[in-house]
DNA sequence: CGTCCCCTTGAATGAAGTCAATACGCGTGG
DNA sequence: CCACGCGTATTGACTTCATTCAAGGGGACG
């Protein structure tokens, strides 16, 4: 089984074996595992190394002081985690296990000497960096924008094709073990609203949900009622042209 | 007067004299003008050159295919936008002049060959990376969970001390050219209800708003009311411990 | 077998959007 | 100079959408 960064950063360039053996030797360093809703990192803690994810689904969620939670962000297999908060001294958000969740600490040393000598490596992780920007800023269109239905719509578009990208869909199903009170801390609705949006999929036909199983019934159908437009998530194999090896 | 972006960048670290001397080179090199309201960069154009705003409001933004925009965030004089976009091929949004706006326009090389020769102003502009990241992510936060008027008093906060710490704010007062629809879009309510919540902020005693000029007659008073916590801002002078020149 | 968590559904409440009318400032051109 | 149009802001009345409250069902697990 190819390793699940290595798998992701030839979404956007190819890698020499030279490249990928590093990869791979990185993340089996230090393996850690967490149970579901552990939390990996709190907002407060000084960050000490980069967490490369290697199994199972997290989230970045911040708490307002009163208990409302957002959740920011959601880590598949083969997502970094800010790869350079070493720079800033203090994290200004946390992160937490969805299901049981495995990752490698990788230390700023060892990536730090990993990155003077891989310029592939390095480029590859630009575009992740940009690339995750560039899904941050389509969250805040989503819950500024979209109304409930749309908002749904969107999320499970945007998560199915990563997971498809990823190697982690098949056909149109997929794992799904987000449940409704985390999906209404990341769309921003009550968890009964949540409840009725679903329920409203289902009835046009879109999607299957039952048992953390989910399945796309109506893709192109999904993506039209959520103006879903892939383009941010730049899976085109933008860095093809860089392959010369 | 200081270049905005030496200032800027400043909050982080400390620059040598050679540094800034770089800096303002390069920002006095292809300066462009635009109108209020007139487009800098398109959805779907190919990136060419690093934008570093000079003077004026500006402000990135996302278009639905019906209409609805949805402002992603807003540009100050010293930002520099999307320092790398040139590993993607095309802009997944667009931005546009809030009020007339001064850029200079960095080519690529010239970028390259500055971060290879100026390590402290990489670091800064790391720096920089990160906390527009972590602003964006709080604007997440702020659509997704804040009340109407938490939204209002939370951007008012943010943006006054963005100002304030470039010296575009004097005691309590600053510029403030965004229109009400402007808000609107950011904070994903209509403008009627954008002006009512003002209003609101007004009878509050928190605010006096009128002739494009903003007043924070009590900016405890609006941060409790926002929840406002400053830490994502990551302002204070974290780099400092970098400083052995 | 009971407990806990998650999901579902109904009914009442509340927040924000829509529609519409009006007012104000500003620039343009008659 | 005034008239007009345009964009922006305000306010009221009504509607729509989403939250809250409440109750019940079902599965997992001790």
């Amino acid at each position: 089984m190819t390793n699940p960064v290595v798998r992701k950063l030839e979404l956007f360039t190819r890698l020499s074996a030279d490249d990928k053996a590093i990869l791979s030797r990185v993340a089996n360093g230090r393996v850690r595992q967490f149970n579901a809703r552990e939390d990996i990192i709190r907002e407060g803690d000084a960050p000490r190394d980069i967490n490369l994810f290697l199994g199972g689904w997290a989230c970045r969620y911040k708490q307002l002081e009163d208990g409302r939670r957002q959740i920011i962000a959601f880590f598949l297999p083969g997502d970094l985690c800010d790869m350079n908060v070493f720079i800033l001294r203090e994290m200004d958000h946390s992160i937490s296990a969805i299901t049981p969740v495995t990752v490698a600490e990788v230390s700023r040393e060892a990536f730090e000497e990993l990155m003077l000598n891989h310029p592939r490596i390095v480029q590859a992780l630009w575009w992740d960096g940009l690339v995750n920007a560039a899904v941050q800023r389509e969250w805040t269109v989503n819950l500024g924008q979209r109304t409930a239905a749309e908002r749904i719509a969107h999320l499970i578009c945007e998560l199915f094709l990563k997971l498809h990208s990823i190697g982690l869909a098949r056909a149109n199903t997929c794992e799904w073990p987000i449940t409704q009170i985390e999906l209404a801390d990341t769309t921003g609705m009550s968890s009964v609203h949540v409840s009725r949006t679903i329920n409203e999929l289902r009835n046009l036909g879109l999607i299957v949900l039952r048992d953390r199983q989910l399945t796309v019934s109506d893709l192109p159908g999904l993506m039209r009622l959520a103006m879903f437009n892939s383009n941010y998530l730049h899976l085109q194999h933008e860095g093809a042209y860089l392959d010369a090896n």
